[in-house]
DNA sequence: CCGCAATTGTTGTTTCTGCAATCATCTGCT
DNA sequence: AGCAGATGATTGCAGAAACAACAATTGCGG
């Protein structure tokens, strides 16, 4: 306010960032819902899971992959396997850790919601972009996340990412 | 999975996305909340006062405006109002309305918070981007959101969190 | 003018999240 | 080998969010 360090364009660049992926997660999280019984933070679960190998991670990895806090993650595996779609297998190598490993039918859910997903990321934002767009948003948002992986050790943001 | 219908790289994009929105405004929220003890969410809400004529909203445009649920906002609200920073007054117009005004208080902390999050804003965010960038991102962005505004009349945001 | 659906804001209830404390285990150092 | 400090995961607890139900008010249609 007092000493406007940012032009006021910028400004709106950083506030159109916000509202789009305020729109657009609540859209995909919506359908999701609607669509698969699914809530979103499990889906992401779901898929960092099916995407690692042996379909398993360590608590604190798939943590920080979905931006969760430990405890958090702890409750929401918690449901996760109670529906049948996680299982905990401890780990050989550490005995303090577990494994979360996502079971067949965690697999099928997946399979099944991605369409709907998948199709929502088309719909509400890939849809909207050129080819031009694609190539601009990798470069600025690559450099972005270069520039902050290095500072900012922050903890897990709440709001979910997703 | 099945049918891949959008390509590695455009999905790439929306997941670099979602990556900065989670990193960015984790660190805005931590650093506001360490320099100023000011949470992200009160901040968004002064911010929105301050800049509406007389400084005052009616509950659900303010609800709507910082993408709480209207029940979110009351309580959000009866914290500021024990704060300090928000009044509650009636509205002449409409018995049922309530007005949410900010303070003297109020915008004395927004004043001093301001420096802070704009700083944050510039330093993760704005820094990272050319004049190209910026200019591609107002019009992909802004394409997204016109897109949306027509078709997705979603509820209220989760996660934001924030 | 009257009734009835729609809107506004708040409240009860449930769910979820993160912080701090805790327990078990591992690693490095002597 | 033995001990100190770090690390992995879980749990108690309190704060915060959304959904649904509710009371008050509006204004439209007959």
């Amino acid at each position: 306010m007092a000493r406007p360090r940012i032009p006021d364009d910028r400004l709106r660049v950083w506030r159109q960032f916000l509202e789009v992926h305020a729109v657009v997660v609540g859209a995909l999280e919506a359908e999701l819902l609607e669509d698969r019984d699914l809530p979103l933070a499990w889906y992401d679960v779901l898929v960092a899971l099916a995407e690692a190998p042996d379909r398993r991670l360590r608590m604190q990895d798939l943590a920080r992959r979905v931006l969760f806090s430990r405890s958090g993650l702890t409750r929401l595996v918690d449901r996760m396997v109670a529906a049948g779609y996680v299982e905990r297998v401890p780990c050989p190598d550490d005995r303090r850790g577990t494994f979360a490993v996502c079971t067949r039918a965690g697999l099928d859910v997946l399979r099944a919601a991605s369409g709907v997903h998948l199709g929502g990321v088309h719909r509400h934002f890939d849809r909207h972009l050129t080819d031009d767009d694609v190539g601009a948003l990798a470069d600025a948002l690559g450099r972005i996340l270069a520039g902050e992986a290095g500072s900012g050790e922050s903890g897990p943001a709440p709001g979910q990412g997703r």
